[in-house]
DNA sequence: ATTATATAGATAATCATTATTAATTTATTG
DNA sequence: CAATAAATTAATAATGATTATCTATATAAT
């Protein structure tokens, strides 16, 4: 695999930030060192570094997926209103990922914990209406 | 909201089956009792019963979404190799749940627990090629 | 510097999902 | 039971995220 400066460039973005931005936000930042960049080469590079493990991607089941560079054992929480994916300090405990090693399935790779409600913001904008 | 035997037929065909199809899949089986049925009237009404909470939907991240009919607090295995959705006993546990109610985030009204990896069957396909 | 290979950029294609709209069902009421 | 109103369907078009394609450029090795 070879050097890539705009690969590099998404890395570095999305280790600067604590959000969990989605391919077109990371595009858009990256656009600005790199105002040629195209759409498909963040996708590209987004699953390619992936693959390598060095960022996760958090499906969320409202369309669009969400990357961290965050590969620590971690959790998220998602508000289903402003659709922002927050960090936990959860993690699966070690008994949830024996029981599944065990239950007679393969192998176990990954384990994620997503909470899924109504935040802070979100409430207090409903309250407010 | 008034009933609709293609709704009911969607429900019944989830709640008959351990497998946790996709949309299509549900389609295709439904299209045996309903020859007519189209595949928007499948995706809308899962999308309405999973608002109604009698339907939970499952994002894996491979870009087609899973359905199940089983609400009961559980966890799912994902296997990334054949792409299908295999039950766990393992349930969130109430420290994890409660500590991220207490996190200063809003409201916590799903938790759910993902493990990914390469189930048996697909780890001994590879083993014999 | 030269060459080979990997990657980018631009754009088209794909595929899951959602929206639209006229026709049909369901529920209600006289 | 007929008539009406409201909800739902089927068919299809539209959307939007993601992936594939293909030529030009960048990277790495000799």
């Amino acid at each position: 695999m070879n050097y890539s400066r705009q690969r590099e460039s998404i890395k570095e973005y999305l280790m600067s930030t604590k959000e969990h931005p989605t391919a077109e936000v990371i595009y858009q930042h990256v656009r600005e060192d790199y105002p040629k960049i195209s759409l498909g080469t963040v996708y590209r590079n987004l699953t390619l570094l992936a693959e390598l493990g060095e960022v996760k991607k958090i499906s969320t089941g409202d369309g669009t997926d969400h990357f961290d560079a965050d590969t620590s054992a971690h959790s998220h929480y998602y508000c289903r209103c402003c659709h922002k994916v927050m960090d936990l300090e959860v993690t699966p405990s070690v008994e949830q990922i024996l029981s599944a090693s065990s239950a007679g399935l393969g192998t176990v790779e990954t384990a994620s914990l997503l909470f899924t409600g109504i935040c802070k913001d979100c409430v207090r904008e409903q309250d407010s209406i």
